[in-house]
DNA sequence: ACACTGACTAAAGCAGTGTGAAGTCAGCTA
DNA sequence: TAGCTGACTTCACACTGCTTTAGTCAGTGT
């Protein structure tokens, strides 16, 4: 049996859930409440692999790059691979697990509410798809196939 | 014109732009990479309106609650309106504006991640559609209509 | 007039996140 | 063998975010 309640209505009896250590937006929030964290996760879906690369693409610090490299990869967002390019020593290169790439949804709609609100221009890029050409956005659907508005949205406990 | 860049592919000559100050992530992340502005973006969209319930449910204290709250207003994620119930005083209410409506599939995005990678139940509540009672979801789609994948994206930057 | 409640603010202190400067270390390349 | 480069680490330090504790203040209800 599952409980509803509705989105942005009346604040019913889900004090008990939202809070606490089972709601996993806050658990989420806690791998990616640092600046460094995000930038280091966009570099990562732009194609950054060595610790070079994350350093002068992220603007960060040396050591704030190797602290929280280390940390996604502790938390399985990164793994480390080693690999040698001809010539040259090997190396370890970052590269995105599964359950890095699986972020990727929320990276782009921050890219895409960036854009809207944070931007004269609409912003330096956008993600388009190689099949069409045609500008990609995120957004939330049912597994009917119907775009979901903010005002349709019910929130199930899965008791 | 446009430049199309590869996504995950090889690093090409986006050196400049994704760095620096035009980056729309990089902005968005100023704003929200704060655990206790996420956590009260969560609640507004919970419903929470009153500053008491938000420090209670985001189990904030009430300090960090009143100076983000007022950050987040300063940024117009949320904005103040006085309201009155019957036999009470005037009370200020904090709302989200359309801006910071808009930001609800980040949130639902990184729920979503949550939900599936920290969690081995599933996460303790999922979104549905109300009208037909099918879970929703956040994903990338482009304007034809085409769900993408991570492997299937370019970024074209907007010269 | 007084207590009460909701909505804050102020001050003190700790922990975490960030910086710059400098040092280490491995393995090419000269 | 000596130098160079990429990939770090260590250190000292500043800043921020958050917490606890202790107020303030406005209006309601008694």
């Amino acid at each position: 049996m599952t409980k509803t309640l509705r989105m942005t209505g009346e604040l019913e009896p889900r004090d008990g859930w939202s809070a606490g250590a089972s709601c996993t937006i806050a658990k989420s929030v806690e791998l990616l409440s640092t600046r460094s964290a995000f930038l280091l996760m966009r570099e990562a879906f732009y194609g950054a692999t060595r610790f070079e690369e994350f350093v002068r693409r992220a603007e960060l610090s040396e050591p704030a790059a190797s602290a929280r490299l280390h940390e996604l990869v502790e938390h399985g967002l990164l793994e480390l691979e080693p690999y040698q390019e001809p010539g040259q020593r090997t190396r370890n290169r970052y590269r995105l697990t599964e359950k890095g790439a699986d972020l990727f949804p929320v990276i782009a709609s921050l890219m895409q509410w960036g854009n809207r609100w944070l931007s004269d221009t609409g912003g330096p890029a956008e993600l388009v798809h190689r099949g069409c050409g045609a500008v990609v956005h995120a957004e939330l659907r049912c597994e009917h196939g119907h775009a979901v508005e903010l005002a349709d949205l019910d929130l199930a406990a899965t008791t």
